[in-house]
DNA sequence: ACACTAATACTGACCGGTCAGTATTGACGC
DNA sequence: GCGTCAATACTGACCGGTCAGTATTAGTGT
């Protein structure tokens, strides 16, 4: 998962792996483990267990379980804002921007299963502090989505809308169609690609 | 909140305060404290605390944490689904009853937010066993309302397309907006009504 | 190339607080 | 004097976090 590591630094990254190192592999065993067990669910000690190291390295690297499990949000994130960010640098007017901004979403969540269901899923319902973790990489998409939707306005692209509501709708559109992916496989990704753009391309009045 | 409740047996019945009785007492501290802190955060002598009643009363009338919690989402899911199925029951064809179980859905939420509250963010990031219930209630609505997404394509009220998508994709949409409303007032329900149904109906081609 | 030292990386037994769940006792009606 | 409901006191498993110690690697002088 994720692709070679180069720089040694990047706590919030976005691209590590580095399974011979033991931060990788802790932090490669914690994407697994809360992936699928969830935040509370998950040992220290399976971690330990499945990393092949010990409680001690976890604490020397990490300065306790949260943040640990902060790390992995972070660094999906983060990854996810890239991959958006460089597929919007190749487009120029707006609405394209838009679509190439929902593909890359799409396209990033499908791509990478456990981050995508540790920040969508598993980052949900803890306490107020990863809520406010939650709710600002939320907050940043729903922000990007919004940015391009006037600027689609403003190009007579498409009509007068209340954008604030739009960006959240579509964010949840997209989150609740990866979630349903993420545990059951289906609908599959070029599925969704091929059904929700034009569903929320047309739910602003533009028209292919 | 909720109203008054007339049956004793319902665990799951949807309608209950009885701040009266202990049982209700129970029920109703439990929505308090679960729906701002989270199921792990939320501590049994808490809800002990706020109910005035006692440990040993919460292990009479419900056989573990676990289930007490799960007995505030069925409740909840079963009142939603009440609301939807009486608002769809006064409209007769096919897209009129789509709009009307939207809106059915986006003012039983925004009556309702504590439990709105339980059920789309507490619920979720929770054990497998958790997730079950969560997603059982999810896909009750998604195919609810694929159901009347269907009949309306027979109805050629709107044109052919993918309806399981749609419908998830939907459903992620009310949910989403919903959670943003729960968390920060904002924004308004009849702002997200005004713009999100005839969003979601343009979205599968239909014109008010 | 080898000995010695120092820094760094890692280990895992153990501690201590927390909290779901239980046992016991009490109150009140009938 | 028994059944039902509730209050209080208590238990013990569990698990995040610690830390004294060990292994490993790097650095330096000869």
């Amino acid at each position: 998962m994720f692709m070679k590591a180069t720089t040694k630094s990047g706590e919030t990254a976005g691209d590590v792996d580095s399974s011979g190192s033991t931060r990788g592999r802790i932090l490669d065993a914690a994407l697994n483990i809360f992936s699928n067990k969830g935040y509370h669910a998950t040992k220290l000690d399976e971690i330990v267990e499945s990393a092949r190291t010990s409680k001690g390295a976890i604490y020397l690297y990490f300065p306790n379980k949260e943040q640990l499990f902060l790390a992995l949000v972070d660094q999906f994130a983060d990854l996810l804002e890239r991959r958006v960010n460089e597929a919007i640098e190749h487009e120029s007017s707006g609405i394209d921007r838009v679509r190439a901004a929902l593909i890359a979403v799409v396209e990033t969540f499908g791509k990478y299963r456990l981050p995508a269901k540790i920040l969508l899923v598993q980052a949900v319902g803890l306490g107020s502090l990863f809520e406010k973790k939650r709710r600002e990489t939320t907050d940043r998409f729903a922000g990007l989505i919004k940015t391009h939707l006037d600027e689609s306005i403003r190009m007579k692209h498409i009509a007068q809308i209340d954008t604030d509501v739009v960006s959240h709708a579509w964010m949840g559109a997209i989150y609740n169609l990866m979630i349903q992916w993420v545990y059951t496989g289906e609908p599959t990704s070029e599925r969704i690609l091929a059904t929700l753009v034009p569903l929320l391309l047309r739910s602003v009045g533009y028209q292919s």
